[in-house]
DNA sequence: AGCACGCCGACT
DNA sequence: GTCGGCGTGCTC
């Protein structure tokens, strides 16, 4: 749910782009720190001053460049005088380096060229500093005109997107700059990627540009000799080796200078190929082989159907967002991989997100199968070089398919045709700390200022997405059967309450009920698997002394420590701190006297392994060191209980897998957050959506000790609609989104006393006359949250550009003395 | 955010 | 005298 007034938006951008005056007024509007442009407006120079010689005003007269700079915690702009001659140079979304500073400290900056603007707009106290080049100008001075132009410049569409998330999440705009060239930037300087001149037996290829100037060059007779000889010894072979490229004449120069154009490009050393990056082929047009040698799955009806909608929208070339709903199972993946395929074909790029990819390479595998090329990856866990490779790759404009986190989206793309944002419902996709956004909401802001589809992909939509489809806002694809012979597993709900312990010892094993249990043993006779799901980490959640009652709490959050046996330490979750298991009690010093209470997987583990001695046992959660190798031993059926966390819920696909075990449905219902039951709800659908995917019948045990709940009744009978439209209801009752808009405001800091007196300042001073709810100040769950006290505002209102409003105009008063402070826009939990 | 300026207290 | 603490204010 991105923003109710977006034809507002689109409406006043369309403008801004004619008429400085309009966006001079946005941009006041917009940064409430920068208070005195709108009080000086008057005495803004008068151009036609009486008396100055016409011509110099016609003729000569100096631009101003509206400058953001990275970084820059002000919001606005700075501007900058720019003669005529210079300006022609530049293009908006130029990077730039600035002069900045006082004279006596004056230092450059880093910057991006916003907007134009005249003289006439700046007030005249300010006097303007002169901008003489920009640095794409000077790397095309440096290296010739290079094939692509993008390098150093950012597209117009994806500065529209910047300016919206800014926006729409009120962070700094100069914020998000340094975001984005973050890849590019080495403590403040922007890095240049050098020719790797490691070993003579690289290889290399055409890009398609190389191609296309050579087939041109060979028409006209225009390129230079030695650069076209070398051009079409490449375009008549294979991949051919620097070695063998100079044994034919050519020289090093040509060919490197060749590389620099990006006209040739070096296919990757294989170890680099088998890790996903500096994947050549990516670059490649979909004509070419790369693309032939892929594998494409026989759809189905059902996903021809589908596949041919989105194909339509797709070549309709603008915007427009789908939401994909398909059951668990149906093929989702093959539909938009169709999307993908088409958008490559037609020569743009591919952003596929994820929610969590650190744990998917196995989805990049299924990427090469269908394409025969790796997908650029880019997340967290990749190295600043390999960053960098992606950027300039994106930002060059050339075909390509990016898998990746949500931090993805704030690639240089310029030429998008598709963004698919799978598992859209995961909470992972919202980004909590730095800036604080949600991707997939990102993603329908970056689809719309780029013109391409966004497809929203889930079995189990948002309940906003899902809300917004009915409405007519999305449209809607959906998939209602399972691929090919598969049919939907068989949900039974066993009450824990009612059914007498299997293995009932008093060491805790509180949770394989007989049900549960004869099940397995029927999926182990016939030679299937089961999977056993248990959403909570460790071996058990608490330590709790049985002498003088002290629970064993983290240090530096309101929460309580984890035993991990494996690890032999107790953790805390939510900051990672960890102490080596205590043999005596904290508080009391009695030996011996710490009982593990509750059940956590590791816990489990050891219940299954008593149970069941002769299954073969795996288990994946984040603590697993080698998720792949449990993945690739379901999938090879050397394993015949996989327990795990939520970890599961994400698509795997084991053909084999039968049964699905939820231990406790009822865990994360308890929270009392409005949202707790959508979330509980689509986890245990996701995890059950693992069962009987291939043709052999599944069944779900799903454990609980509330069998009455809506939850557990919607997914027995298979009601999900039915369950999203009594949530809808309920919310719309309590005015709760997605019919009513939310933001947060989180005040943090070490010192409990300085929070807890800001609060009450802000509390006092909540300005009047505004259509909203104000809830606060609240204790946050876990205050203190790795040593930082919290506390929390919710401000609810008919729409969200009314929560901005009140936001923007409450804290622009605000002093903070040392008190941090987040602004959530959208936040996940209602309290 | 940095960085300079500036206004106080402690010290060789 | 002067070194250095960090409150305030500015950066086109």
């Amino acid at each position: 749910m991105v923003d109710e007034e977006q034809g507002a938006i689109c409406a006043r951008g369309a403008v801004a782009r004619d008429d400085t005056r309009d966006d001079t007024r946005d941009d006041t509007r917009d940064d409430t720190r920068d208070d005195t442009r709108d009080d000086t407006r008057d005495d803004t120079r008068d151009v036609a001053k009486a008396g100055e010689p016409e011509i110099s005003t016609t003729a000569e007269e100096d631009v101003v460049a509206r400058v953001l700079l990275l970084g820059a915690p002000f919001g606005s702009f700075f501007d900058y005088a720019c003669a005529p001659a210079v300006a022609r140079m530049l293009t908006e979304g130029d990077l730039l380096l600035v002069p900045f500073g006082k004279a006596s400290s004056e230092r450059e900056k880093l910057g991006v060229l916003w907007s134009w603007t005249t003289i006439s707009q700046v007030p005249a106290r300010i006097k303007l500093k002169r901008l003489e080049s920009s640095m794409r100008q000077e790397y095309m001075a440096q290296e010739g005109a290079p094939a692509s132009k993008n390098l150093l410049a950012l597209d117009k569409m994806f500065c529209a997107f910047l300016e919206e998330v800014a926006r729409y999440t009120m962070t700094r705009r100069g914020l998000l700059l340094q975001i984005v060239f973050a890849p590019l930037l080495r403590s403040g300087k922007i890095v240049r990627a050098k020719a790797r001149r490691d070993s003579a037996n690289i290889c290399y290829r055409l890009t398609v540009a190389g191609a296309e100037q050579q087939r041109l060059g060979e028409v006209n007779n225009a390129l230079p000799k030695a650069r076209g000889f070398l051009l079409a010894k490449l375009a008549g072979a294979e991949d051919l080796s620097r070695k063998g490229i100079l044994k034919q004449g050519i020289s090093a120069g040509v060919l490197d200078r060749a590389e620099k154009l990006m006209l040739v490009e070096r296919v990757a050393p294989a170890d680099a190929l088998a890790r996903g990056w500096l994947e050549d082929t990516a670059t490649l047009a979909p004509t070419d082989k790369g693309i032939a040698k892929g594998i494409a799955k026989e759809l189905d009806e059902q996903q021809s159907k589908a596949a041919s909608s989105v194909r339509s929208l797709l070549a309709a070339g603008n915007f427009s967002c789908v939401l994909l709903d398909g059951e668990t199972g149906s093929g989702k993946t093959e539909v938009y991989f169709e999307a993908i395929a088409a958008c490559l074909a037609a020569g743009k790029q591919a952003l596929l997100l994820l929610p969590e990819i650190a744990l998917s390479l196995r989805f990049r595998e299924r990427f090469c199968e269908r394409f025969g090329f790796a997908p650029l990856l880019y997340h967290s866990g990749i190295s600043m070089a390999e960053r960098r490779m992606v950027w300039q790759r994106v930002a060059s404009g050339c075909s390509l398919a990016v898998l990746g986190a949500r931090s993805a989206l704030f690639l240089p793309f310029c030429n998008l045709g598709v963004i698919v944002v799978d598992e859209e419902h995961d909470g992972a996709y919202k980004q909590e700390d730095g800036i604080v956004y949600h991707a997939r909401d990102m993603a329908v802001l970056r689809g719309q200022k780029s013109d391409c589809l966004v497809l929203l992909v889930s079995a189990t939509p948002s309940l906003e997405s899902w809300h917004n489809a009915r409405e007519g806002k999305y449209s809607r694809i959906f998939l209602p059967r399972r691929f090919g012979e598969a049919s939907l597993p068989k949900v039974t709900i066993v009450d824990m309450l009612k059914e007498s312990l299997a293995v009932g010892d008093f060491s805790g094993d509180r949770f394989l009920t007989p049900t549960l249990c004869s099940r397995i043993e029927g999926v182990l006779e016939r030679g299937e698997q089961a999977l056993v799901f248990l959403n909570r980490r460790g071996y058990a959640p608490l330590l709790l002394c049985v002498k003088c009652g002290e629970r064993l709490s983290c240090r530096y959050c309101n929460s309580f420590l984890v035993e991990h046996r494996l690890r032999e330490r107790v953790i805390c979750h939510h900051c990672s701190f960890s102490l080596s298991v205590p043999r005596s009690c904290v508080s009391c010093g009695s030996v011996g006297s710490l009982k593990s209470c509750g059940t956590g997987i590791e816990r489990l583990s050891e219940s299954l392994t008593t149970r069941f001695p002769k299954a073969r046992l795996r288990t994946l959660s984040s603590d697993t060191t080698d998720p792949r190798s449990v993945v690739r031993s379901m999938e090879s059926r050397e394993c015949d209980i996989l327990l795990g966390t939520q970890m599961l819920a994400k698509g795997y696909h084991f053909p084999y897998l039968t049964l699905v075990g939820i231990v406790d449905a009822d865990l994360g219902l308890s929270g009392g957050d409005p949202r707790s039951f959508e979330r509980c709800y689509q986890l245990l659908h996701q995890v059950s959506g693992r069962a009987g995917r291939a043709g052999l019948s599944g069944e779900v045990v799903v454990q609980t000790l509330d069998s009455g709940s809506s939850v557990l009744r919607a997914l027995s009978s298979f009601d999900r609609d039915g369950f999203f439209a009594s949530e809808l209801s309920s919310r719309s009752e309590h005015f709760w989104p997605p019919f009513a808009r939310l933001g947060a405001v989180i005040l943090s800091a070490r010192d409990e006393s300085a929070v807890a007196e800001c609060a009450y300042r802000l509390r006092e001073s909540i300005p009047r006359g505004f259509a909203i709810d104000c809830f606060g100040p609240s204790v946050p769950l876990l205050s203190p949250l790795r040593g930082y006290h919290r506390r929390r505002f919710l401000i609810r209102s008919k729409s969200s550009a009314c929560v901005r409003v009140f936001i923007e105009k409450w804290l622009s008063s605000m002093r903070l003395n040392d008190v941090r402070l987040k602004i959530d826009i959208d936040p996940r939990s209602f309290m």
